[in-house]
RNA sequence: GGGGUCGUGGUGUAGCCUGGUCUAACACGUCGCCCUGUCACGGCGAAGAUCGCGAGUUCAAAUCUCGUCGACCCCG
């Protein structure tokens, strides 16, 4: 599914092109998260006039809430949500981390409490792959353990181990179940233990999964740490796969995943920030109530060709925000993920004139001064 | 003219009866920070009041007493 068009000449970062059942996505890419079947705050429409490619989705959300008879009944998810482009759905994996007290791990599932109710529900790594087929999602995320930060190695091993076995059930139940239209991904492991790491990675690879995806990072560790995890494990991977960092991150972090060689990428960052009146610019993050923005008439960032700012001053947006109303997350959100995108757009365009690093000092240069 | 109620950060209030634990609380507002496979229009923090003013009682007063100023209400 994933074919691999250029290596910068001067740094691992590729262009790729993924096909998937509900289309092509040119990678390295962006991924909004639309958890609930939304990209919160953002229409399908505008999310496909900024150009975003494919969206994310959480099997474990979904499931829970409305329920799969429901999207069965609607005609899948794509239908059901009014998005005909790639859908990649989250296993729940990153839920069982994030919603930890509702929860218990064994190596056959997990036994947790609906969030919203306070059900019981068992899920095995077979019900995951399941709930994600009948979805319909194009990449499906296997059932993982997603290790906090800090963490013991003892724990990061057991959640590893975990991992993979759950991974091994998923791969081997995928091989009877597939439909030849959607795609499963494996998940690294390891937290922030090289050697663990490194032993995930192999196991993973030699299962044959459609991409392979690096998991738990960006959980609360150092920069430095997420870049050298990526790093590492990013090195042994087969280039004719594609890779997917879950969950990062920030432009700059994305910038550095690109350098080592990532192709995919999904962050709640843009529509989380947007909502709580943080915008991502050229010139790095502004925060929209600040009092300085109180008569400032100019755009949120002046080189952005986004709705938002092609109409509106960022005294207004800031006004919005003072006032409670809707547009102003509405608006904040969609110039965010209009920010990541074109970014990306940019760094396609740089890896294919082999200019990514140039590219992405001048970037982070202007952006970190502010 | 008589009687009464009330005066506490920018706003609205709590505390007063039963003085000390009030270096004065809460909400909103103001200001700033945080958010990385979303239980998230969320989370954290800061600044801001010599408790209308004056006197008295007391070891100690936002709190009790008297006076005074102001706002409002009732009766004439």
């Amino acid at each position: 599914m994933y074919k691999l068009i250029h290596k910068d000449k001067n740094s691992a970062a590729r262009l790729g092109r993924l096909t998937t059942a509900h289309g092509q996505i040119d990678t390295p890419v962006f991924m909004p998260v639309g958890t609930h079947g939304t990209v919160k705050g953002i229409t399908p429409k505008e999310l496909d006039d900024c150009g975003a490619q494919i969206m994310l989705s959480n099997a474990y959300h979904l499931f829970l809430r409305p329920g799969l008879d429901i999207i069965k009944k609607a005609g899948g998810l794509h239908k059901f949500i009014s998005w005909d482009k790639p859908i990649l759905t989250d296993s729940g994996g990153y839920q069982i981390f994030s919603l930890a007290l509702l929860r218990k791990l064994t190596d056959k599932g997990v036994e947790f409490q609906s969030h919203i109710d306070g059900k019981k529900h068992f899920l095995t790594p077979d019900d995951v792959l399941d709930i994600q087929l009948t979805l319909g999602s194009d990449i499906i995320m296997p059932l993982d353990e997603c290790a906090h930060y800090p963490c013991s190695r003892d724990h990061a091993e057991v959640a590893m181990k975990r991992t993979i076995a759950w991974a091994k059930q998923a791969r081997k139940s995928f091989e009877h179940k597939k439909t030849g239209k959607q795609a499963l991904f494996g998940i690294i492991q390891g937290a922030t233990y090289d050697d663990l790491r490194q032993e995930c990675a192999k196991e993973i690879i030699d299962m044959d999964f459609d991409g392979l995806a690096i998991g738990g990072v960006s959980v609360g560790e150092p920069s430095d740490l997420i870049y050298n995890t990526i790093e590492s494990v990013a090195k042994i991977l087969p280039e004719e796969k594609a890779r997917y960092v879950m969950g990062v991150g920030y432009p700059p972090d994305i910038l550095e995943a690109v350098e080592r060689g990532v192709d995919m990428f999904d962050c709640v960052a843009p529509t989380r920030l947007g909502r709580n009146g943080t915008a991502f610019t050229s010139k790095g993050k502004l925060i929209i109530r600040n009092a300085c923005f109180q008569e400032d008439f100019g755009p949120l960032d002046a080189s952005c060709t986004c709705y938002t700012c092609k109409n509106f001053t960022r005294a207004y947006l800031r006004h919005l925000f003072y006032a409670e109303e809707m547009l102003g997350l509405i608006l904040l959100s969609a110039h965010n993920i209009y920010f990541f995108l074109d970014m990306m757009r940019n760094v396609r365009k740089a890896i294919t004139e082999d200019k990514f690093v140039p590219f992405k000092k001048d970037f982070l240069e202007i952006y970190n001064k502010g």
